[in-house]
DNA sequence: GTCCCTGCAAAGCATTTGCAGGGTA
DNA sequence: TACCCTGCAAATGCTTTGCAGGGAC
């Protein structure tokens, strides 16, 4: 009886293949960052991982984001809070409404990005990286309190 | 014979109403920043400022353009390239393609964000900040190497 | 043996902060 | 006197790098 192929194995086999390695070290930040449906930086997945395996280092968990990265595993995002925040791949295309006031990050669906990067490429050439666009101004609350104020 | 009001005059008159000091170096900064009409580093103003005014300080820089930047001087841009760009608030508002892999920068002018602008305002109730919306991706000459590749 | 990967420690780098002193009102 | 502002030096905080060692192939 013939097994379906199992989709994360796979992955890992295909890996494997191009000549990496799959530490316990390089699998645990793949699991903490794909479980944790957000964006997290990388000290969190540090702490994360620590929790399970206590002698990661921080080196580590960077060199294996980059890595990450270039496998085109995770997201970078750049919300210029003083540090990158990061995601899997996987999760759905979304951006993200940073408040210049209260710091506050909030998540939008790609709906209305979508089309204006369409514009951008029309007119410019410019292909929009749309899971990268950080998008800075002033809530609802702290655009009142300014009013207000 | 009465002279019509000096604007630049006129701004700093202000300035000093309100309690502050227009020093040396102040007004070495301001006047590198009005001038430079492009996006510029604080170290690129410490160098403009040192050559003419040998001693002043990095820090002299970086306090002055947080204090710019509550006076709504200047312009803050976070293009995520590890150091912050600073413009004059009187540039006209415009925008930055960052390619992310040759990390060029293009201007371009207001009219396509000023649209999304307006539909992010309208879903979601928040005013984005148009004059800092850094777009990553990548440029046209990029975009066709990557797909050579 | 070769190459990938890790831990550790140190370095990098833009930016910020503490502190003492100087200048202006 | 009070307050603004500066220079200097040190600290900060995230991230990167050099190096030696360990393990997989």
């Amino acid at each position: 009886m013939q097994q379906p192929p199992h989709p994360i194995q796979d992955a890992h086999e295909q890996l494997r293949q191009r000549g990496f390695r799959l530490t316990p070290q390089r699998m645990l930040i793949m699991e903490v960052i794909n479980v944790f449906h957000d964006h997290i930086s990388a000290e969190q997945i540090h702490a994360a991982v620590v929790a399970r395996y206590p002698y990661i280092n921080i080196a580590t968990v960077y060199r294996n984001l980059h890595w990450l990265l270039d496998q085109q595993l995770v997201r970078k995002i750049d919300v210029g809070d003083g540090h990158l925040w990061w995601e899997a791949a996987t999760e759905a295309v979304h951006h993200h409404l940073i408040c210049e006031r209260c710091k506050a990050v909030q998540a939008i669906d790609n709906h209305v990005v979508a089309c204006f990067a369409n514009h951008v490429a029309e007119h410019y050439g410019f292909a929009v990286n749309i899971a990268h666009l950080p998008i800075f101004g002033l809530c609802t609350q702290c655009a009142a309190e300014e009013d207000a104020a």
